[in-house]
RNA sequence: GGGGCCGUGGGGUAGCUUGGUAUCCUACCAGCUUGGGGUGUUGGUAACUUGAGUUCAAAUCUCAACGGCCCCA
């Protein structure tokens, strides 16, 4: 195992690879094959987005993979943005496409032209919709699993409302939704306003969630924009008002995709591997057994297996014969698995279990009558503690720097005063292979640049994913 | 966009300079052994990216394609 400080892209890549997350031999760069174990952490994030977004009156739909040129054809920034990096459909068969079509990169030119269709007057409105699907972009950079790919595993959530007001009321609602996502993966970040050039094509702004990875790069987690009518004006949104006149919509997205798990195998993980948050953990809690010749331990194991099952825990047995407990110790653990139960000769006859936490302490033994109550205790405690270590980890990789000398070397995500300006920022990357991620949202207080010292805010510098 | 390096069993590698039987580790399969922190042992399966060229003979030399990595813009 590569030591994760010292190294964190050979250890980001054996980790993918050891513990059965990807597959990225498949033949197309930037297409990796989604392995079970790996599936399975990706969809139990998706479900916790799920969750939160099905709770605040989102609709889950599902639109077709494939744009048409004339969907994409809008006179528009937003197609701009995109058009380096779109797969195109150009054959059926042997046949010549007359009308070529594009694999969707974000699905605005897909659903926008139907939402004209579905808001008609203010009662349809506000429209909140979601879909969970794969996105194509052609990246030319190099590409890295769950953080620069090709076909994406994409969040993607699209409403409407009947005023700017309302739309701004959904920016901040995508912030508490996202609070709550975060908790659950146990990440910790900071919000930042993307500068005018770097912003979603065609959004009036761009507010992103960004953290930071044990390399001292940053990586964007999600995004949402706010867009204003500049969509609706372009694909004609528009709903009758009560008194008779049209007006466009005003939009919004929230965008996440498996960069989430790019991050917690990130954040989290050791030199051991792996450490799961209980809430996107395929297994929560696993049972080793260590065989006995007195006695068989397994229908013992198996009663406590059933017993965690009935409990809603997420839990495995473990009875491979033709290897040693030791060995299987290491191998959850690198798996990250949160809670480890030991059963052998000895829980059997005292009648308990030994517990051993991912994130470290001594082995507990815990008594079988307490096992349903204690081990969803434990698995909160294993979250705290991932909580806490994250967020200390956060801390000393985001420090504020007073000047351009200090922030030499600098890692991670650096603070620092800054106008707003182009030639500033370009000033920082040049210099220190910085870029601007925008200013700090929420530091209000005025800062004076470190480049030009004029009067500016506090921002956020990094070198990014 | 420009430049450089590299493609050898499933993963990691030696061999390439000087052309001739492909090395080791790991994983995998079968057996025995072992079992409270990566057991040991015996046997086995398994590889020179693709195409063209040079040659009696190519993993090795040449060219191209594809793929990977790094640096610079």
């Amino acid at each position: 195992m590569e030591n994760r400080k010292e190294n964190f892209s050979e250890w980001y890549n054996e980790i993918v690879d050891i513990a059965g997350l990807s597959d990225k031999r498949y033949p197309i760069k930037g297409m990796n094959v989604w392995m079970p174990y790996g599936l399975k952490a990706m969809q139990n994030i998706d479900r916790i987005i799920r969750t939160n977004v099905d709770s605040r009156d989102f609709q889950e739909v599902s639109f077709p993979v494939l744009i048409t040129r004339d969907q994409l054809s809008v006179e528009f920034e937003h197609v701009k943005g995109f058009e380096n990096e779109v797969y195109w459909v150009t054959r059926g068969g042997m046949d010549q496409l007359d009308v070529e079509m594009a694999l969707r990169p974000t699905s605005e030119a897909a659903m926008y032209g139907m939402f004209s269709l579905w808001v008609r007057s203010h009662a349809d409105l506000p429209l909140r919709i979601y879909q969970i699907v794969s996105v194509y972009r052609y990246e030319t950079k190099h590409t890295r699993t769950f953080i620069r790919i090709r076909e994406i595993h994409f969040f993607e959530a699209h409403t409407a409302h009947d005023s700017y007001d309302d739309a701004e009321r959904q920016m901040d609602q995508y912030r508490e939704i996202w609070k709550n996502i975060s908790h659950e993966l146990c990440l910790p970040y900071m919000i930042d306003q993307r500068p005018d050039w770097d912003k979603f094509p065609g959004a009036r702004y761009t507010l992103a969630f960004d953290t930071v990875l044990p390399g001292g790069r940053s990586l964007q987690i999600g995004t949402i924009h706010q867009y204003g009518t500049n969509f609706s004006k372009n694909y004609d949104i528009k709903y009758l008002k009560d008194d008779g006149t049209h007006e466009y919509v005003s939009q919004t997205t929230f965008g996440l995709s498996e960069r989430l798990l790019a991050a917690v195998v990130g954040i989290h993980g050791d030199d051991q591997g792996l450490i799961f948050p209980p809430a996107v953990a395929p297994i929560q809690a696993v049972i080793v057994t260590i065989p006995s010749k007195s006695l068989d331990v397994v229908p013992y194991a198996q009663a406590i297996l059933d017993e965690l099952k009935a409990a809603g825990i997420r839990a495995s047995l473990d009875t491979r014969d033709n290897y040693t407990p030791g060995f299987k110790y290491n191998e959850w653990e690198m798996k990250g698995v949160p809670l480890r139960l030991e059963i052998g000769e000895k829980e059997v006859s005292g009648n308990r279990v030994t517990v051993s936490a991912r994130t470290g302490g001594r082995r507990r033994q815990i008594d079988r009558g307490d096992i349903s109550r204690s081990v969803p205790e434990l698995l909160e405690e294993v979250a705290g503690n991932l909580r806490a270590r994250a967020d200390e980890h956060f801390r000393k990789l985001s420090r504020k720097y007073d000047s351009i000398e200090e922030m030499k070397n600098a890692q991670g995500l650096v603070l620092a005063g800054w106008c707003g300006s182009r030639d500033c920022s370009d000033a920082i990357e040049g210099k220190l292979e910085l870029g601007a991620l925008g200013f700090n949202h929420g530091s209000e207080a005025s800062e004076k640049c470190v480049v030009c010292g004029k009067d500016g805010k506090i921002a956020v510098f990094s070198r990014s994913y």
